[in-house]
DNA sequence: CCGCTCAATACTGTCGACATTGCACACCGT
DNA sequence: ACGGTGTGCAATGTCGACAGTATTGAGCGG
């Protein structure tokens, strides 16, 4: 399983990856466009911790020259989406159980902020685009799109961060959503939690209305301390080695 | 001051890059030494972000090819220490005066669950660690040495983190950390901060060894809300374009 | 049958070269 | 004198090649 794979596993590991290359590189330089189409694949899972390869097996993918594959990986491994196990073998990287929990906690304390500065600083309309949001999610869920129900959530937070008006915050923001993409999706399968969420998000967006610093930041800490609940008591493992 | 500059101006302004260079080009690969080089040379603030220049520049300055440059420059761009001006020439990247403030507000996030976490999980041993890193900072604080104190500052907050034992916060407050250091130091140097600061720290880690949770954070964040204010109140714009 | 050594192999790190692209400056027309 | 246009240059992005080095497997010895 975690050993590496032939020349023929390979190629049909990566076929769906070809397909998202194809759509790409007419438009972009080839080392963005392997960049961008490695970092798709990681992001939406198509792509996943399992197999090992080298190099040269993306630049045969890819039919271009070692040169751009080298520097798309060395961006992929600076995002720690790729890594190198033993020196020398590229890998998908792999989320620990152990790291998810405590991205948590980071996220409690991130979004804890940007609520408070949502509170000081969010216009009426950026209110009313977030409850649209929050709408659509809700939307989505009942046709149980569980993929963009979990990408929605992601932008609703990172829209409350905006709001706040701290470039830099929204940025950290951003990298743990990059992590999180990875696993989540599954916290909001469990039954009820997307009940239960969407609430949160209401009860949110009010004491943002309302300007209520401290309750936003409590009402955002406590919404995401109850995912983290959620996910421990889950025991789904993540993909494998 | 910000237009680009003669070779010989580079090559005078690169000259103390060189000598870090010279430490490191024996142990490690050209990729990684000019990586490392260069890393450290912008966190030090020896290179600042005015002059513009090329990659075949830095090629010449390190004698070596242009392909170890390249890849050295797309993780420092990935780093946010390294952009692009129009696109085509480099430049040390620049932090705004907005930026430097915002990332107060993240550190109050981070270092607040951190205090958390330690007040949780430090074991007596990382406390009197803790404690004597403060010692230090005080001392070299009276020799006057305030870019060791503002290194030992960093370093006790990360040594917080890691006592609170949530490597992924840790990794989070260790890449804000790399952004402070480049303006930090200035907020030390400011008459009363260091004496006030220690003492936080003291309170803090009278919290974090007494257990308790809730004092831990309050602490923890309104230390760093006084450093922003401090930096909020001084008038010092960061390094020129 | 297992472990060790050594050789063949596969992969990486670095280089110089080339095509392409964007820029700057001079030239031309008004 | 000024704006637009075209040409030349400089810098980038990509490539194939080569040398150095880890890895694998075969053959040998215990």
């Amino acid at each position: 399983m975690s050993v590496p794979v032939s020349k023929q596993e390979l190629d049909s590991l990566m076929q769906p990856v070809v397909d998202l290359w194809n759509e790409r590189k007419t438009r972009e330089g080839s080392s963005d466009a392997v960049f961008g189409t490695l970092r798709d694949a990681i992001l939406t899972r198509t792509l996943v911790p399992g197999p090992q390869f080298a190099e040269e097996d993306l630049a045969r993918t890819f039919g271009v020259s070692r040169t751009p594959v080298r520097e798309a990986i060395l961006r992929l491994e600076a995002e720690r989406l790729i890594e190198r196990r033993g020196g020398r073998r590229l890998s998908v990287a792999r989320i620990s159980p152990t790291e998810i929990l405590e991205i948590y906690d980071v996220r409690v304390a991130l979004d804890g902020v940007a609520a408070e500065l949502a509170a000081r600083n969010a216009t009426p309309p950026q209110i009313a685009q977030l409850r649209w949001l929050n709408n659509q999610m809700i939307s989505f869920a009942e046709a149980a799109d569980f993929a963009r129900v979990s990408s929605l959530s992601l932008e609703f937070h990172e829209h409350i961060a905006e709001a706040g008006g701290n470039a830099f915050l929204l940025s950290q923001i951003r990298v743990v959503h990059d992590r999180v993409r990875r696993f989540e999706r599954s916290t909001l399968q469990q039954p009820g939690r997307l009940g239960t969420a969407s609430n949160e998000h209401e009860l949110l967006l009010d004491a943002i209305e309302a300007g209520d610093v401290a309750r936003a930041a409590e009402v955002a800490r406590g919404h995401m301390l109850n995912a983290k609940k959620i996910r421990l008591g889950m025991t789904e493992v993540p993909p494998p080695e």
